[in-house]
DNA sequence: GCCAACGTTGGC
DNA sequence: GCCAACGTTGGC
């Protein structure tokens, strides 16, 4: 069975568009144990949303696949990087990424306040006061919701 | 730009 | 191990 997810980037950072030409990425730079411990569970063939944050309109942009298990995240070795972690070293790394792949991009993106408005996505964590996690589980019930929000 | 919520840090 | 201070996230 395969599990769901949802990926939160900053499009100016890092966009639907972005993972579209490069065709997949590694998801690197996240410094959260919690939305580690969910890379680290992911399998290859994993589906997962791809969330735009800190823009004019947040929202679902878009659908990626997990297309490699987690490994140790090669930015925080690197000292030039933001994201450079001196207490993560290749002998004892203490974050991971996936990588992951371009499915496709929605015409139209599905924007935070829609989905607020659906009862049955009431319980995601997305949608939750304060939440800010960059790496969401999502039930199959929810994944399902979603897409009915897309045209084919 | 504001600010609530949250995770992390570090002194004790 | 507690908890105050701090920095960050991210919607609005």
């Amino acid at each position: 069975m395969p599990k769901y997810w949802l990926f939160k980037s900053e499009p100016q950072s890092y966009s639907i568009d972005d993972l579209r030409r490069d065709r997949t990425t590694p998801w690197s730079g996240v410094r959260n144990y919690q939305a580690r411990n969910f890379m680290q569970s992911m399998s290859v063939g994993d589906e997962g949303f791809f969330y735009h944050s800190s823009c004019a309109v947040p929202g679902i942009v878009g659908i990626c696949r997990v297309v490699r298990a987690a490994y140790p995240d090669a930015t925080a070795f690197d000292p030039r990087s933001e994201y450079f972690d001196p207490k993560s070293s290749s002998e004892k790394p203490r974050w991971f990424n996936v990588d992951v792949a371009f499915v496709r991009a929605f015409d139209d993106v599905l924007p935070l306040t829609l989905l607020r408005e659906l009862p049955a996505l009431a319980a995601m964590p997305l949608l939750q006061r304060g939440q800010r996690l960059s790496v969401q589980s999502v039930r199959a019930s929810e994944w399902r919701a979603i897409l009915k929000l897309v045209r084919p």
